[in-house]
DNA sequence: TAGATTGTTAATCGATTAACAATC
DNA sequence: TAGATTGTTAATCGATTAACAATC
């Protein structure tokens, strides 16, 4: 793999808005976009946008533009959301019940399988049509099913003490919902993307400070 | 105030992590500790960690380092972790109960007043202490509550439909969970911070196809 | 005082923007 | 063909890293 290994952080992390947006343009009905148009539309400048697209293959013509239902599929398929990833959750919390509802309503490429807890209050129970599952039980489960996701839920100390057992279980990516700073722990070849809902609130407490 | 306009996105997104790590560091009873130990935790440079923390003081000491209560007093302050702005949540569902506890759990800076939703099945409930209203008595509650804070979590088309009209009730930052890009028409003197769950999987995805 | 480590300036690196030739 | 707009190279800007003098 590693097609795109040269393409840095902050290209890869506007792609997932280019494609946001393309999906309503074309459930608007719209057929083709300028570089120029794209760029008012969604903060940027156009250069940028070319520039960033042309990171994965000429997607435009001159003097057309580009055609929205064929860019969204591209960077739809750059992305991976046409896959369906065996994804695991680890917590049976308010949040993990959130992200079910999220993962399965948007088609993104995930496909939550198995849902895991301690709390024996929860287990048996089910969320949406998955039965809340011992998290005791999670090394047979990944042997039957393989998992390549895991969606942590759960708190910083939980995450610290079984993040290891799930790479020996074959998980590739973790999406990091807990503080602990998985990706300095991590090899290489695993990967992490983090939601630190925290970092992100106090960057909002700071700027509100600045108002 | 405006105190800090010089200081750069980078550096703000990063204080959050500086401050979780120092407060941890406190737990555990160090007393202080250096640029070059702080990164080599952190994951970063000492030479950025200096550079940073220089934006907003000289809080180190020459052949010393950083004094850990002290600095994390500092970068609190900063973030203004020790406010209790008065913060209302948009959405009842099970992000925003989750989101509940964690902003209860956590001392970020923010005070839940208060919740609301549309859904006649849910109004009256309790989230913890606090009832869910009706969201369209919203208007009437911020006459007499000013809540400065509001929490998105409804989809797209609810906030497309409501943010001016909390604009208009003295709502000055907004912590938006929905994919509605409020940064694009909102003015200046209003703070958002996305916490874009969608675009943040997207990411994920791709970074697992190149592995 | 000597050693350590900061604060800060200068050098490097990377990302964004501007410009324009290629081409649909 | 003429007009529009891309793909791409060059210029600019900002962020990170390195270096070192100041100083605790």
């Amino acid at each position: 793999m590693s097609k795109y290994s040269g393409v840095s952080l902050s290209v890869i992390r506007r792609l997932p808005r280019y494609y946001r947006f393309l999906k309503d343009l074309k459930s608007r009905g719209m057929e083709r976009i300028s570089s120029q148009e794209f760029a008012k539309l969604i903060g940027l400048t156009a250069s940028q946008i070319r520039q960033d697209l042309n990171c994965f293959g000429g997607f435009g013509q001159q003097g057309y533009g580009y055609n929205i239902e064929a860019l969204s599929g591209e960077i739809g398929k750059i992305l991976g959301v046409y896959e369906n990833r065996p994804t695991i959750i680890i917590g049976a919390g308010n949040l993990a019940m959130a992200l079910i509802n999220y993962i399965s309503l948007k088609q993104e490429g995930f496909k939550i399988i198995g849902i895991f807890d301690s709390d024996p209050e929860k287990l048996g129970k089910k969320a949406g049509d998955i039965e809340i599952m011992d998290i005791a039980d999670i090394e047979q489960f990944c042997k039957e099913h393989s998992p390549t996701t895991a969606i942590l839920a759960v708190p910083k100390t939980a995450v610290a003490s079984l993040w290891q057992k799930l790479v020996d279980c074959g998980i590739k990516g973790f999406w990091n919902f807990s503080n602990f700073d998985l990706k300095l722990v991590v090899s290489e070849n695993i990967a992490v993307e983090n939601a630190h809902l925290d970092d992100s609130l106090m960057t909002l407490g700071f700027c509100i400070n600045e108002l």
